[in-house]
RNA sequence: GAGAUCGUAGCUCAGUCGGUUAGAGCGUCAGUUUGUGGCACUGAAGGCCGGGGGUUCGAGACCCCUCGGUCUCC
């Protein structure tokens, strides 16, 4: 089976452990650190492809197993030829592989050693996923990166559930290994494994799953579990410690952060990946990531406001309609609002993990950082 | 000119037999959103109940006068 390659450009320093690499996949180069748009059902919500390509650049972007599993199902995936063709992205995908969808969905799902069983939440019927179903079902979908399936346990959790669950895991990833190694890639291009660090809020089941991750010698490793209601520090405490226990030398992805500043903060501690849905969610709301802080667009004091909505940003429309205009469209209800805002979020986004990288190459990371996390989360 | 009918939040309207601090939807204003069941959710502001007088322990409601709208008839 080939591997994806990832090769650091610049390693951490004593200042930071921030690093600058590439993920080599036979859709594409990713450059590291890098942000990853949620398409969660084959569509990145209110964006095209074409913008995706254009106006976000996008290296790489999300799609889940639960939701393209129901719909458009595996009959449709397999006979377009996987995601890639059916959707026309070209670039590489990751999917997710459901496991957050058990710990979202937990009103009528069932955990077993054996996996979940789950009912649709379109038709009410009743599905099992396992760990061999998933990967199954992950290779059809054509993913360039497929995740193991885990249990995302809430926050709060008792010590000795995050470590039953964290075992069950470990137990779960090992099956998902052992069925990707019996299987052949799908359609010619390599699909690799990313395990699931869990445990909860519990350092030394932190610790133990990360060595426990590791040993799995995959190509690169995610960060589960955070970002789900805990105070942020902790979030940072946590990240900080899984990066120190996993190996240097692969692509650290933490799953599901964040806003602007808690990405920096955690590219500072040694992430390279992340996912989050803010920039599309919270933009459909009229929520705006700027380049000098954040804006809630339907506020009044926009509404003669006809400046740009960010000049600080490269791409056309962030720099092409006005803050007055969008607002006018968000309280309109008109849907070029919600286009508008994903576009610029994004974009915002894309361009925040590449001056990311520009300034760890440079040797600026942290004052950089330290400047930016103070501006980007004022309030406009 | 006569008769009928209606005047309650910015708009459209509820408001029981006369009974606590007069409500809803929409709009306005603000907040929330972290591996997407979401153009969603939460909250706030906003009232001389057209005006005046009367009955009553108590009136948005009942009575009288008046102002305004709508409809019908002459």
């Amino acid at each position: 089976m080939a591997s994806l390659q990832f090769n650091l450009t610049q390693s951490a320093t004593e200042t930071t452990k921030a690093r600058a690499g590439s993920i080599t996949t036979d859709h594409g180069e990713i450059p590291t650190p890098i942000f990853m748009p949620v398409g969660t059902v084959g569509s990145v919500k209110a964006v095209t492809q074409q913008q995706l390509y254009s106006d976000i650049n996008a290296k790489i972007i999300l799609g889940n197993t639960y939701h393209l599993y129901l719909r458009p199902g595996l009959e449709v995936l397999e006979q377009a030829g996987g995601l890639h063709k059916f959707m026309g992205w070209h670039r590489p995908i990751l999917t997710d592989s459901g496991g957050y969808q058990v710990f979202s969905l937990a009103a009528s799902r069932k955990i077993t050693e054996e996996g979940v069983m789950f009912q649709s939440h379109i038709d009410g019927s009743r599905h099992l996923f396992t760990p061999e179903r998933v990967m199954d079902i992950q290779r059809i979908i054509g993913a360039d990166i497929i995740m193991a399936f885990d249990e995302c346990p809430p926050y709060p959790s008792e010590y000795l559930y995050a470590q039953k669950s964290m075992h069950l895991t470990h137990r779960w990833l090992d099956r998902c290994v052992s069925r990707l190694q019996e299987t052949p890639d799908k359609y010619g291009y390599t699909q690799n494994l990313f395990p699931i660090v869990q445990g909860g809020t519990y350092k030394d089941l932190r610790k133990e799953s990360c060595q426990y991750i590791a040993s799995k010698n995959a190509v690169g490793n995610a960060i589960g579990g955070l970002s789900v209601g805990e105070p942020i520090d902790m979030m940072y405490e946590f990240t900080a410690l899984c990066c120190d226990e996993l190996p240097v030398a692969k692509p650290r992805y933490l799953m599901g952060v964040g806003t602007p500043w808690n990405i920096l903060e955690c590219i500072h501690l040694g992430i390279d990946m992340f996912d989050c849905v803010m920039p599309t969610r919270n933009g459909r709301n009229g929520m705006l990531f700027t380049t000098s802080g954040v804006i809630n667009i339907r506020n009044k004091k926009w509404s003669t406001d006809f400046t740009p909505l960010d000049e600080g940003l490269p791409n056309e429309v962030s720099n092409y309609y006005s803050k007055a205009y969008l607002r006018h469209l968000f309280v309109s209800n008109e849907i070029l609002a919600l286009q508008l805002a994903s576009i610029h979020n994004l974009s915002f986004y894309l361009w925040l993990v590449t001056e990311a990288r520009k300034h760890i190459v440079d040797g600026t990371f942290v004052s950089w950082k330290n400047e930016m996390v103070v501006r980007l989360q004022q309030r406009l």
